[in-house]
RNA sequence: GCUGGGGUGGCGAAAUUGGUAGACGCACUUGCCUUAGGAGCAAGCGGAGCAAUCCAUGGAGGUUCAAGUCCUCUCCCCAGCACCA
């Protein structure tokens, strides 16, 4: 396989000798120790720290390596003083499934595969300052997470807990809600399960707002992030409003966005783990159908609830009865599992009118549907002197799904049938009516919208001012052929069918698109505004002709209920029953209780232990140690147990990139000086998936810090970029299990170091998700190559290059700045290219070996010092672009005819508007011979556009 | 369903933010050099056409001298959330 590259030629780039070289020299020289007080401006570029598995590395995981590599370079030569550092997140689940599962002790796994990895990056030429370096599982680090452990649980915000959490049974171990993905475990894809343990769990949800609001101090970050952390965190604002029960003293707390609607509440809903179901068990006289309808529920996983879709089920708590607060009316209390145990309080009023969920419930269960909400369309031209009117209208569908519109004639009207109801009359009488009326044709009908729409607004047919009622009701048509309609309504209007879009895109009054929407829509129930009617209580006693948004907070203080906020957000289920992460640093005393172990004792260190598989009884392996568990009360002195759970993965990682800044400070987390220089970090790499998990804990953990002096910025991280997958060749995932994984080992033997470095990031914008091509790697080594072969370097650089080269300069920087690592490659690809056809000076030569210097960094610096250099090239200045030098002293125009491109002329860049528009007008001259020019167009610099009448 | 991000050659993609669409690279085609070549060199390469020219940025309209870029509608793909009251 292309064995002439691994000839060994002199002319040929012979990485397997030159790479080793350079990266020795490099380590051997320290010369990307980051020096805080160099007095420079700092940048600290930081990696997501790997998980040091035992499968080693794919080429997919250095691709973000490799981009901040480019980056903390460029910044070195702009003059930066740069931290950019590496280490490995080595607690946790994988790295302990990875040792039992081939039989050695974590700790000597852990270490082996770090090794492996370190190696492996080695290899690549990375510019991380290895006297860093930290390790999660290393004593003198994971006693600062202990620390921090310490202070949370002293600021009461770790706090025990006995409540069900999610249980991996695979994985044998509690799980928080960010390690669940949709029901099942995130490591292994177990089902999960709910248990009862004792628990430490984080106050996370104390930080919600911050978490969120704060978001708005990074504009630099992805916006699918920051969507996925307000999705996660989940904010809305209510109210929570007490029910009573009736003839008993206990009552049903409700959360709801919507207390505006308290009087169109029909019913209540509680979750089947509702907490007052046993309370009031005596009174529900149905018990063992209801406790068979919870226990059915309690048995469904997730899966299985979503994949029943949206029908709804319950069972109503015969014999009890809520009064609504705001009316005394008694209402039914159902049990369903449409409502949540964990969201709000567990309860809601259901109001069918204005709600989808209450609303399919209330059709199935035949409850009533009561609107409280009117929309009230053209307020502006209600006026006493109008003519009231109750009216409907009639959306009549055929077998098509097509919909009946009337195009009126003397006005420019498109509606539905619409008129008025007649003394004695049912709407639906007066549609049917209507319609025969009207167009002739014999529809039934099938459903009429609970929602009624008031509109006010001047009739020009009548000369009359309107003010109408009007109820939406669909028909269905019953004949094709429509019988004759009388003359004066056939001059009045014509009926066309259209599609549902079409009707929708056409009918000319809101309040009529509103209509198609409430009977043709998914959605049946009002609940969103259309335009710019107003939203107006109806039914609501005094609150009646009061606005919705008004209404929301009179309403809730009428009945006693007050506004709060609530979160998606959990608490952080903080303990994990398993052996290979943090102890958790606190003591058990029957005397004293829960003691925290004293900092000067920390780190409690993690024993040595023969059996570390999980036990599976929800005990972590270290209770079965009882030297270690076994201890004194720092308190009291009296015997006490160690709390033998053990930290999450999430732990070390939610603090690292502090670490860095001091790794070896044994009396500090990090000393505020250095803290003060290198925070925050300026440019954060790493995949996507983290979005909701470390992404978030790390942010909330930073607060906690900024809020008792440690860290003195309130967000950690001030850019970020995700890394895009590389898939295989195949373009599925790389994985073992395929057997399509492409080593970095055996490209970097292969090709080189920087011939990957130059592919992954030519390959395609940084986020994007890219098969792995063994050709486009054989590209990038070909123009590796032709770096090495380039030797016209003495001649004089031409104009034309010299303005290439300063555009190259700029367009280099910016791009390595702005992550498009892409077109940076690109643009020194093309001026590779020129300077190949047209020779170069040894200066302009000496200025692109820089350019590629970031990318490439190990034949920058073999030419560099073949050039005589005797220092590094990556502690050279970066080449500066002379403004004056970006545009050359001739450009091409573009000449259009009427904005069709007919040709080019090149001209001096200075050139009279006269002259440029003389020499396009020569250029296309037959072209515009025959024809009469009615304008011209210039735009400096780009075209000349003639515009000729046709 | 909601939210966010996208649809440009055979492929990965560029496009100075309204101004020569497809830069750069891969693949492919032809020729040269070679015992050979996943090497090198030269040329070509969106589609149709001998050509002039016409058609092309998911689709349909619109604004403009000029639209991949702006507006309106619509279809499709990816990601996050998903009975969240």
């Amino acid at each position: 396989m292309l064995s002439c590259l691994n000839m060994d030629r002199s002319d040929h780039y012979d990485h397997k000798q030159i790479e080793p070289k350079w990266q020795k020299k490099w380590e051997e020289g320290g010369i990307y120790r980051a020096d805080p007080k160099s007095g420079k401006p700092k940048s600290y570029v930081l990696d997501m720290f790997p998980y040091p598995s035992g499968e080693g590395l794919h080429v997919g995981h250095p691709k973000g390596y490799i981009a901040t590599d480019v980056y903390a370079r460029h910044k070195r030569m702009t003059g930066h003083e740069v931290l950019h550092p590496m280490g490995w997140d080595a607690f946790g689940l994988p790295a302990e499934n990875y040792a039992i599962k081939n039989k050695i002790h974590p700790r000597v796994a852990v270490e082996r595969n770090i090794a492996r990895f370190k190696d492996q990056l080695h290899h690549i030429g990375f510019d991380y300052d290895w006297s860093r370096e930290i390790n999660t599982t290393d004593p003198a680090y994971y006693k600062w997470t202990q620390w921090i452990f310490l202070q949370l649980y002293k600021k009461g915000l770790a706090f025990p807990s006995d409540e069900p959490i999610n249980w991996c049974p695979s994985c044998k171990t509690g799980l928080a809600n960010e390690d669940l993905e949709g029901g099942v475990c995130e490591r292994c894809g177990a089902q999960v399960e709910k248990k009862a343990l004792p628990q430490w769990v984080l106050r996370i949800t104390d930080y919600a707002d911050r978490l969120l609001e704060d978001l708005s101090l990074l504009p630099k970050w992805p916006e699918h992030i920051k969507e996925s952390q307000r999705n996660w965190i989940g904010r809305s604002e209510g109210a929570e409003i007490d029910f009573e029960i009736k003839d008993q003293r206990s009552k049903i707390k409700v959360f709801t966005t919507r207390p505006d609607t308290l009087f169109g509440a029909t019913y209540m809903v509680v979750a089947p783990e509702h907490a007052i179901i046993p309370t009031i068990k005596d009174h529900i006289e149905n018990w063992s159908e209801v406790i068979q309808y919870i226990s059915e529920a309690s048995a469904k996983s997730e899966i299985e609830r979503s994949a029943e879709g949206k029908e709804k089920t319950g069972v109503e708590l015969k014999g009890v009865r809520a009064i609504n607060p705001a009316n005394q009316e008694e209402l039914p209390i159902f049990v369903a599992d449409y409502v949540l145990g964990s969201y709000g309080t567990g309860a809601i009023m259901a109001v069918p009118a204005h709600d989808e969920r209450d609303y399919a419930f209330a059709v199935k269960f035949g409850l009533p549907i009561k609107q409280v909400i009117r929309p009230v369309f053209g307020v502006e031209n209600k006026r006493p002197d109008a003519i009231h009117r109750e009216t409907v209208n009639a959306i009549v569908r055929n077998k098509k799904g097509e919909v009946l519109l009337i195009h009126w004639k003397d006005l420019p009207w498109i509606t539905g049938v619409i008129g008025g109801i007649e003394e004695g009359e049912t709407p639906e009488q007066a549609a049917v009516r209507e319609v025969l009326e009207e167009t002739g044709y014999k529809a039934r009908p099938i459903y009429t919208s609970p929602i009624t729409i008031e509109a006010h607004y001047f009739s020009p047919h009548k000369n009359a001012w309107s003010s109408r009622i009007n109820h939406p009701i669909l028909l269905e048509l019953e004949d094709e052929t429509p019988i004759e309609v009388a003359e004066s309504e056939k001059d009045l209007h014509s009926v066309v069918w259209v599609s549902r879009q079409e009707a929708l895109r056409t009918v000319t009054f809101d309040n009529n698109i509103l209509a198609l929407n409430l009977v043709l829509g998914i959605a049946p129930a009002y609940a969103t505004k259309l335009g710019d009617e107003r939203q107006e209580l109806i039914n609501s006693g005094e609150f009646s002709g009061m606005e919705s948004d008004e209404a929301k907070q009179k309403i809730a203080e009428h009945v006693g209920g007050k506004m709060v906020t609530r979160y998606k957000l959990r608490d952080w289920v903080f303990s994990r029953q398993r052996y290979w992460g943090e102890p958790i640093p606190l003591i058990h005393c029957e005397k004293c209780g829960v003691v925290p172990v004293p900092e000067n004792e920390l780190p409690v260190l993690l024993p040595e232990v023969e059996s570390y598989e999980p036990s599976g009884t929800g005990e972590s392996p270290l209770a079965t140690i009882s030297e270690w568990v076994n201890t004194t009360c720092p308190s009291c002195g009296g015997p006490a147990k160690r709390e033998t759970n053990t930290m999450p993965q999430w732990a070390g990682s939610s603090w690292y990139y502090l670490r860095y800044m001091d790794p070896q400070n044994n009396a500090a987390l990090v000393a505020p000086e250095k803290e003060k220089y290198w925070a925050p970090v300026d440019l954060y790499v790493g995949g996507a998936e983290h979005a909701t998990r470390h992404l978030i804990y790390a942010r909330f953990w930073h607060k906690f810090l900024y809020d008792i002096g440690v860290a003195s910025t309130k967000e950690p991280f001030m850019e970020l970029h995700s890394v895009g997958l590389i898939l295989a060749e195949d373009g599925r995932k790389m994985s073992k299990r395929y057997g399509n994984v492409v080593n970095p080992d055996d490209i970097v033997e292969r090709f080189g170091a920087d011939s990957l470095r130059v592919y992954e990031m030519f390959m395609g914008p940084f986020d994007n998700a890219i098969a792995w091509s063994t050709d486009g790697l054989v590209g990038a080594r070909r123009f590796i190559e032709r770096v090495w072969k380039f030797a016209d370097q003495g001649s004089r650089t031409s104009d034309k290059l010299e303005t290439l080269l300063h555009q190259t300069i700029k367009k280099v920087g910016e791009d390595i700045e702005n992550f498009k690592h892409n077109t940076a490659v690109s643009s020194l690809m093309i001026l590779l290219n020129a300077m190949e056809k047209e020779g170069a000076s040894a200066d302009a030569y000496a200025i692109f070996l820089r350019l590629l210097a970031p990318l490439a960094p190990h034949i920058t610096e073999e030419l560099w010092s073949q050039l005589g250099h005797t220092t590094s090239i990556h502690l050279e200045p970066w080449p500066q672009f002379d403004p004056s030098k970006l545009l050359g002293e001739s450009v091409r125009i573009a000449i259009q005819i009427n904005g069709k491109t007919r040709g080019t002329v090149d001209v001096a860049r200075d050139v009279s508007e006269e002259d440029l528009i003389a020499a396009a007008r020569d250029a296309v001259a037959d072209k515009l011979a025959s024809a009469a020019l009615a304008r011209t167009v210039v735009v400096p610099g780009r075209l000349v556009n003639f515009v000729v009448a046709q």
